[in-house]
DNA sequence: TTAGGGTTAG
């Protein structure tokens, strides 16, 4: 208890509280406020406001100040370090979750079902499978309860890594499923490529009277309709989720229709759903329907779109998303005009760093552009060299800050891997068509299934094929 | 009395 001058007086319990509320509603400066009144009354020696601080500041972005109050920590609990693998969740650098949890397993604390989550939720984001394996089979041997929560994260993890099988069987052995935990199935059946067995499963969804389908739900549907082919169970789904569960759609579910359609060559149905919509389209719905264009060859069309998109966007690359503009600058030099994709060309802005990642005896490795800071690069290069030899001269490599990560993951993974593995890779941006291709030919030389993960969906190399039949 | 978790279009 802390008296002040006035002769009131402020517990120490109020400050974990109001701390709380400053996470939720991240709000920095009251948090930083609220800082600063714990040093003047003493209180920054208790661990429930320190985990606090460390809460609130991550969920104001700020990873840097979350840090600083973890560093300076005496003790440490489990709370504490699962809070700080959360911070680093929320700041996207899931590989630091591996280091916190390596640092609080020297210190001697043991993980509970909150760390556990944690930690299964960076393995899905870095595409660890072995390690989320290891995971899993803590949980066993360690007869911790399969709760709702580990469940669903393990089901998204194994869907995330690739073994949708495996993520079945929790999904079969859990006996209380959240509408979370069949959402986390529903969509892993759908950017696999498995279609039918997600509209199966949706089927007994509803008829499981202990849960009831949400919006969420219906984004898993009809993106598993989109990613399938499946036209008509899409228009259908998609007018059920509105008259039977009274769910208006939100800029999502347009945004898989859109794709939905636009796969299907209907670019035109696809451009009145756009104009149409209840709520505003944004660059992504446009975006997708671009994408249709490109694949259908419509440059009139991809025209109109691009338009509607600087709309969005503004067309002077400030920073912002300009990948349209790399779609309509191939989609003029395909048609060899040199004028307009000049001019597209230089509208194209800075892309984001690409990084790709692949698991490899139980590590993390990961490749961004422009690093030649592993260990193994000199062996690396050398199988860059025998795959561009092997390629032939088809294929022209791009020097090497433009090298794209997925090949120097890919040339990794060829060397550290043997058949039949299958060589999975994580990548965070979109996979470009140049590499794409090569992939397919690598498949195909080499014998060796390849697994690339991208930002939108899984391509599964094989045969000098990919699972996505060249539209993403 | 006070602190930490799982699903979502391209």
């Amino acid at each position: 208890m802390v008296i002040l001058h006035n002769g009131e007086y402020i517990s120490k319990f109020v400050f974990a509280p109001v701390l709380k509320a400053c996470s939720k509603a991240s709000a920095l400066k009251p948090g930083e406020q609220i800082h600063a009144q714990s040093i003047k009354f003493g209180l920054l020696s208790d661990i429930f406001v320190q985990t606090s601080l460390v809460a609130m500041y991550s969920s104001c972005g700020q990873l840097e100040l979350a840090l600083n109050v973890f560093d300076k920590m005496p003790q440490r609990n489990v709370v504490t370090w699962t809070t700080m693998m959360d911070s680093c969740l929320k700041s996207e650098q899931p590989e630091l979750v591996l280091f916190f949890f390596r640092e609080m397993q020297k210190s001697g604390v043991s993980p509970d079902d909150f760390t556990i989550v944690s930690l299964l939720t960076a393995c899905a984001r870095l595409g660890a499978l072995n390690l989320g394996r290891w995971i899993h089979g803590y949980i066993n041997r360690m007869e911790m309860e399969l709760t709702v929560f580990i469940g669903t994260a393990l089901i998204d993890f194994y869907c995330k890594c690739g073994s949708v099988d495996d993520a079945l069987e929790v999904f079969k052995s859990m006996e209380k499923k959240s509408v979370r935990c069949w959402n986390a199935m529903l969509h892993g059946f759908s950017v696999h490529g498995h279609g039918e067995k997600a509209l199966s499963l949706f089927s007994e969804m509803e008829m499981d009277s202990r849960v009831r389908p949400n919006d969420v739900t219906f984004v898993a549907v009809l993106c598993g309709c989109s990613h399938n082919g499946l036209v008509e169970e899409g228009r259908l789904y998609f007018s059920l989720m509105q008259r039977k569960y009274g769910i208006q759609p939100s800029v999502k579910h347009y945004g898989c229709m859109v794709d939905l359609l636009g796969r299907a060559g209907l670019v035109d149905e696809a451009f009145e759903m756009v104009i149409k919509m209840k709520v505003a389209p944004n660059a992504v719905v446009w975006g997708s329907l671009l994408s249709a264009c490109r694949a259908q060859n419509n440059l009139a069309m991809a025209e109109r779109v691009t338009r509607r998109i600087e709309e969005i966007e503004g067309d002077d690359s400030l920073g912002g998303d300009t990948s349209h503009y790399v779609i309509m600058s191939n989609m003029y030099a395909r048609v060899g005009n040199k004028d307009r994709m000049a001019k597209a060309r230089a509208k194209i802005g800075k892309k984001p760093k690409g990084w790709s990642s692949i698991e490899t005896g139980g590590e993390v490795h990961r490749f961004s552009v422009g690093e030649a800071s592993h260990p193994k690069w000199g062996k690396i290069e050398q199988m860059l060299d025998e795959v561009k030899t092997k390629i032939g001269q088809d294929f022209e490599m791009e020097d090497f800050h433009n090298l794209h990560s997925e090949k120097v993951a890919v040339a990794y993974g060829l060397l550290s891997t043997t058949w039949p593995a299958p060589i999975k890779i994580v990548k965070n941006l979109r996979i470009c068509e140049d590499c794409h291709q090569l992939m397919k030919l690598i498949s195909l030389l080499y014998d060796r299934e390849i697994v690339i993960r991208d930002c939108t969906r899984f391509h599964r190399f094989m045969e000098g094929y990919c699972s996505c039949k060249d539209y993403w």
